[in-house]
DNA sequence: GACGTTGTAACACTAATTGTTACGACATCC
DNA sequence: GGATGTCGTAACAATTAGTGTTACAACGTC
């Protein structure tokens, strides 16, 4: 399973966001939030585009432009990110239809779809029961040694 | 998130050996398993040999050699399967590690860490759930539209 | 009009999955 | 004891997704 980053990345991007603003900065930039998460701008701009589409968070362009959050990080849960942000199922079926003549693999298609389904809910449900409030606050219970900076 | 069907195929190969053993063969073969899924023997072979190393499946070899069932299926779950064919976390944190001068970057990945360890374990009791007998089952139970062979 | 930032295209690099060929290892059967 | 059939595994190609990077047009503020 090739894990990717996409939903770390972004709660990232987010959690950053809101500190910047209730330290009363203005929008962020993705060159900052890029700088924390040490990636490229691109990466963010591409993550929070797809956020922005879900109405997560908003944009602004021109000079003095940046980012900042369209809803309040209590009413965003992670499932609201991994939707924005993930499009793929958990688990595939067969790449190749298998053989339709054979009975396992005429019915198995429709099992192991009914299976990930019900498993595919599971998480989402999980997913749904962690805000990214809650992320920020386990963000900043983290112990810290030395520097803090944003 | 690039879902694989590791998990599927694996379901599909114990389904068949173990149906296959039920209506009086002998060992099945990774021909007969990969024609069943439409796939390469190969690929069957890899497959089920990581499934023999977690001890679900065995296989003999030379003349009329093949795989057979190792444990009942009833006492198989997809959690096992699971383990024995998908190595890495369902979600990554950072590639490269966030600023650790910053308070998110410094906070983030502890946070993530545990709420991703809170999500796979309800993934795992959700998978060690299904019995692979239960998989066989909704296999069987796939409504059958004429043809009926193995 | 200058400037700074987003939005997005384009491309390279890496890694994982899948499919394929090839062939040695091994056990059974004649 | 040799022929045969299958596993075990290496090697490689093709495909795909994720990630990083450069480049530049679009846009809004000053």
């Amino acid at each position: 399973m090739s894990a990717n980053s996409r939903l770390t990345i972004a709660a990232h991007a987010l959690a950053w966001i809101s500190l910047y603003q209730r330290r009363g900065h203005g929008v962020a930039t993705s060159e900052q939030i890029a700088a924390s998460a040490n990636t490229n701008p691109v990466v963010i701009r591409r993550l929070l585009g797809e956020l922005r589409r879900a109405g997560l968070v908003e944009s602004r362009r021109g000079a003095g432009a940046g980012w900042s959050l369209a809803r309040d990080l209590e009413s965003m849960t992670l499932l609201d990110v991994y939707e924005a942000v993930e499009p793929g199922p958990l688990f595939a079926l067969h790449r190749a239809t298998p053989d339709q003549n054979c009975v396992v693999g005429h019915g198995i298609q429709p099992a192991m779809r009914t299976i990930y389904e019900g498993i595919e809910e599971t998480l989402r449900r999980e997913l749904a029961r962690v805000t990214l409030e809650d992320v920020l606050r386990d963000v900043l219970a983290a112990p810290r040694q030395g520097a803090d900076q944003e």
